[in-house]
DNA sequence: CTTTTTATGTCAACCGGTTGACATATAGTA
DNA sequence: TACTATATGTCAACCGGTTGACATAAAAAG
């Protein structure tokens, strides 16, 4: 059987609430008696049983996290920052891939309920799976969940402006934007909603594709191989992500399109993966850090009730500009 | 306050005990007692404590998983995969990142030990670290983490001769290596021990290189460098991951090197994400899935204690050819 | 030599759910 | 009618650690 609190007693000669006393700091305690507890601990090899604690003091220290997949470069850097942050605070992990399935989601939020998590930052796609029972501080990363749910994100529409300007400013005559389905309703549509808006200021025509399938990797080629049959004159191409960026180039160099002469492109993300193996690529750059770390401090204040959180926040991108524009 | 199983039973006046009898499924309960306790849990919107539960059945459901970090896409998508595995199976996953330091490494260890998982999955670089004490069931991937832990790998030996042929087999008259630390007592040494024995059977003189350091994307380029200085007339690289076959190709293609004309190379891991926006990529894919899912097979033999699990358990790789061999 | 302060022990309740033992009552069956 | 299977209740112990109340005693301070 492990070792638990009343072994540690006898072991060091005190009483349970001696060492309760010890590992918690509470009370009076000599340091003889500290040193000969912490021995014993050693000597039996206690561990303290986190379950029983968390049940006591009705607090985990558990944070929930659900993404689509951590197989998908963002989200994987996401939850690295996330995780990062939590364990520089204390806090542990849940993780849950809610692979853009709803039931899956809802699945998940009533398992990290059961667990009595502390909070919950959720990455996801469907609207109104939150119970309306859940209490537990929540935070949203870039998705508008349920009205009264704080959300983080980087800035969308800022990010869309420079992207769609970049464009422009290189000579773009016709840039055309590709965005992931507009049915989720969540802060990245800021980025289609600002290349129509510096279009319009351009005197230009919008235009924009969408590509219906959320699923990851499962880019659907046949909205980009449609774009190039409508528009085989495109000069511009702003994509809502990296990869899809990425694919992009990769057909259109497959046409004999010369990137960035005949065709400029920015993608979205600017994840250090992608920065890293494709370092050409121009892109908007999301801060993933300080993401991660705003969502775990909205969800600290709304732990400790202190003052209320913004109920949105919105980070500052950058540009990195490569060779792809 | 939180509803609990007594407010449930007031709420569908029966016993607390028919309750728990309702949920765990347990004696006899007729039918309509079970509507009423579900109806009542739905009206007052209980939520059941696993934590209570966990205690007193000294099983959490938790599986720790320790990588180095999500943030690499093979870690990812292992992740991915091993959250998967155990989504279906019914445990949940705390995630740690261990970021390759051995202190954190230690203490994640001891993190999950006092949340009681039910078995930790290690991808981790240091030994000696695992706590003698530590009875719960695990499994290391592709590590040999102590003595007696079980392992679970693709078989590098394998891969690593499957890379060399391929790159004789196109004509590569200098093949040379480029691997991680060996400090590090891991079967992927097996890829180079491969390298060396085939390109020995071919009576040709292995030329190994070694990247010092493992920090993420941190991809020493000295290294790379230094290959192409000492031996300008290099026509086949076996790089040891794909993120540094890359970094090499780029490096390369730089220099002038045609590729696959000047130089073939040959990555290794074989991730979706890396096959998705570098598909000319000659690589070894490693089975990820079937990885995740026989680390968490081996897990709950060890649980169940009905079956001693493989010591080692060597997973078949397939090689992907691409365009740069 | 009192009065505090420090140090430790005993005991029981509590966190929320589980379970075995035992009692009781109704419905179905031999 | 006697027997059994079904259905539910009461009660207390337990999982492992925490905490408040209270007692006691030695050391430090006045």
């Amino acid at each position: 059987m492990k070792p638990k609190i009343q072994d540690v007693a006898k072991a060091a000669g005190v009483s349970p609430t001696t060492v309760s006393r010890v590992l918690n700091n509470r009370g009076y305690i000599s340091q003889a008696t500290k040193d000969k507890v912490y021995d014993a601990m050693e000597t039996i090899n206690y561990i303290p049983n986190d379950l029983a604690r968390s049940l006591y003091n009705q607090k985990t220290n558990l944070i929930g996290v659900i993404v689509p997949s951590t197989s998908n470069p963002f989200y994987g850097e996401l939850v690295a920052e996330i995780e990062h942050a939590c364990n520089t605070k204390g806090y542990k992990v849940l993780l849950c891939n809610s692979l853009h399935e709803a039931d899956k989601e809802q699945e998940y939020w009533d398992m990290l309920q059961r667990n009595q998590v502390d909070g919950v930052i959720v990455v996801t796609y469907n609207r109104g799976l939150v119970p309306k029972n859940h209490a537990a501080p929540s935070v949203a990363i870039d998705h508008y969940i349920s009205s009264h749910m704080h959300v983080v994100s980087s800035d969308n529409y800022q990010g869309g402006e420079a992207a769609t300007q970049e464009l422009l400013s290189q000579g773009c005559q016709k840039p055309i934007h590709i965005n992931g389905p507009l049915t989720l309703d969540t802060p990245a549509n800021l980025r289609r909603q600002a290349y129509e808006d510096v279009m319009r200021e351009n005197h230009k025509d919008p235009m924009t594709y969408e590509i219906p399938d959320v699923a990851y990797l499962n880019i659907n080629m046949e909205t980009i191989k449609r774009i190039f049959q409508d528009h085989p004159d495109v000069d511009g191409i702003f994509a809502s992500d990296d990869l899809l960026a990425i694919k992009v180039i990769q057909y259109a160099t497959s046409l004999g399109y010369s990137i960035p002469n005949d065709l400029k492109v920015v993608g979205y993300d600017g994840t250090d993966l992608i920065q890293t193996i494709y370092p050409e690529l121009t892109t908007i750059v999301q801060p993933i850090a300080a993401i991660a770390e705003t969502s775990l401090t909205v969800l600290e204040k709304q732990m400790k009730h202190e003052s209320q959180p913004e109920k949105e926040n919105v980070l500052p991108i950058q540009m990195k500009k490569g060779h792809t524009t």
